[in-house]
RNA sequence: GUCCUCGUCGUCUAGCCCGGCCUAGGACACCGCCCUUUCACGGCGGUAACACGGGUUCAAAUCCCGUCGAGGACGCCA
């Protein structure tokens, strides 16, 4: 790392959500960069709430975020800091670059700047500030003061030159000051705005690195100047790439879900999300693809960002769901799992008591069949109640043959008649039958399972009598004879 | 309209800075085959990309210029 670690010795970087709605995947990727990097370098990761726009911000969205980010794992060491609390640091930084000739009142109407921008917007016409109130006299000024209007305070952009951004991901880049209007810093009601809260807290909460969202570079020259001229080290920065919805434009609710909790919800991960979102914008330079938390720690570095936006795969997301949840043990999976049967009101105690083993048993035999947490109560709900569906296609394929009704609770006898019901005990019985009948034993396995679990697909059939025992499969496979649509 | 940025398989990307090892590698998805009582898992194989045009060079995905395309930002929002 150059200047700044290396100079103070700690990194310290922050993730400033503004709480006008959700932890959205964009936000989510940018709290984990910002994390892995504070973690890389075992410095400082911080949380700040940009909440000075009071009336779009609300605590249930901050609770929100929080949420989001400890589902994520993505623990801070300070704040959560709350911009709407700090409005006097942000007044008084402004009182001193009024006073140091960086700032000046200004006049204007918003409606009139609106007014103006619009007709420039109409002839097509760049519009920028004109600066008007920047040339105001004292003794016009002192007439405005006199009628009491009300004023903003703006900053005063160098006349000529150029700002050069250093970025850690895109390299140098360099805006004409001509290009920067005369920001508003404080507007007329006396409230902060953007880029004056973030260099003063920036500034004050000693940010050594600024890893954040493509969509800031533009704001980027403004912010440098801010430092400048009120004699600030400027912070190191680094942009992430966008990242987009599949018609390439960036992420947004119109692409569908974008809510991190969502994610949560639709049974996917955290580790895996994470995992999934580590790999957007970022790779390890190598063709590793799964990585453990402590893995994307070590191996996390701002250079190895690339440049080009990259677009959501749900696809690959789903993937690597698959494989956490193939690779999780039964004790990870099943307070997840807990959850997901809950919502389907298909939990009972039982499975964490007298039945723990059975339920920890079942989500082994069905997790490597899983896509998400969901799925276990979805396609795996035979194994959770008696009351399961069955699903038709399935029965038509399988269950179509009369001879079934006569076989199915003739296997059930047999089962019921050994005085072991094992894996090899129960094939046994079915193979026999099948070959006293001259049938194919596929006929009957294939039949069995849609009897016993509602589905066409799933564990092999041995496995799921031992698992469901024989009681119950005898039960099931006896309940041919009151299924009425296979005929 | 102005400014900024980006451009390798459909998607995520490696390679680019420091030209030759690139007949461009991996992964997801897709398609075959194997395994198999189904579906997955797993294994093997396949289709598929350097946006385009110039230049520099013995040699360019890699360096330079241009074109085109895409995205982002242009608020008294953040």
């Amino acid at each position: 790392m150059s200047s700044h670690a290396a100079k103070s010795g700690e990194v310290r970087v922050r993730f400033a959500p503004s709480p006008t709605g959700y932890l959205h995947v964009g936000g989510a990727r940018t709290a984990l960069f910002d994390w892995l990097f504070a973690r890389h370098y075992g410095g400082k990761f911080i949380l700040r709430i940009e909440d000075t726009d009071v009336e779009r911000s609300s605590p249930e969205m901050v609770e929100e975020i929080l949420e989001g980010m400890r589902w994520l794992g993505l623990d801070w060491d300070e704040g959560p800091f709350f911009q709407s609390e700090r409005t006097e640091h942000y007044r008084k930084a402004a009182r001193e670059l009024l006073e140091s000739g960086h700032a000046y009142y200004c006049y204007c109407t918003p409606e009139s700047l609106k007014e103006r921008r619009d007709l420039a917007m109409k002839e097509k016409r760049n519009y920028k500030y004109e600066g008007t109130c920047r040339r105001l006299t004292s003794a016009q000024i002192e007439v405005n003061e006199g009628r009491g209007l009300p004023r903003a305070v703006r900053f005063k952009v160098p006349e000529s030159g150029t700002v050069e951004i250093s970025d850690h991901v895109f390299g140098k880049i360099e805006v004409a000051h001509e290009q920067i209007e005369d920001f508003v810093l404080l507007n007329s009601k006396n409230h902060p705005t953007y880029h004056l809260s973030v260099v003063v807290d920036d500034m004050e909460m000693r940010i050594t690195h600024v890893v954040r969202g493509a969509d800031h570079v533009s704001n980027t020259p403004k912010q440098i100047l801010l430092y400048r001229a009120f004699g600030a080290e400027i912070p190191e920065f680094a942009h992430l790439p966008l990242i987009l919805g599949p018609d390439k434009a960036k992420l947004s609710k119109r692409h569908g879900t974008t809510s991190v909790t969502a994610y949560r919800d639709m049974g996917y991960l955290p580790e895996a999300f994470r995992n999934f979102l580590a790999l957007l914008g970022w790779s390890p330079g190598d063709n590793t693809e799964i990585m453990s938390t402590d893995e994307l720690i070590e191996r996390f570095s701002l250079d190895k960002i690339n440049q080009s936006n990259a677009v959501f795969d749900i696809q690959k997301l789903d993937w690597l769901n698959r494989q956490y949840i193939g690779a999780s043990t039964a004790e990870r999976l099943a307070p997840m799992v807990q959850k997901a049967l809950e919502s389907k009101h298909l939990w009972r105690d039982e499975f964490n008591e007298a039945e723990r083993e059975y339920f920890f048993a079942t989500i082994d035999m069905l997790k490597s069949r899983m896509h998400s947490i969901n799925d276990f109560a979805e396609s795996g709900q035979a194994f959770f109640t008696d009351v399961y569906e069955i699903d038709e296609a399935a029965a038509k394929k399988n269950l179509k043959d009369p001879a079934l009704k006569e076989l199915m609770p003739l296997l059930a006898s047999r089962l019921k008649a050994h005085d072991v019901f094992s894996l090899e005990s129960s094939e046994q019985a079915l193979r026999a039958l099948a070959e006293e009948k001259q049938v194919k034993a596929g006929l009957l396995i294939n039949a069995a399972r849609v009897l016993l679990t509602g589905r066409a697909v799933g564990p092999p059939l041995f496995h799921i009598m031992v698992q469901l025992g024989r009681e119950r499969t005898a039960t099931r496979l006896e309940r041919i004879s009151t299924l009425t649509f296979h005929q």
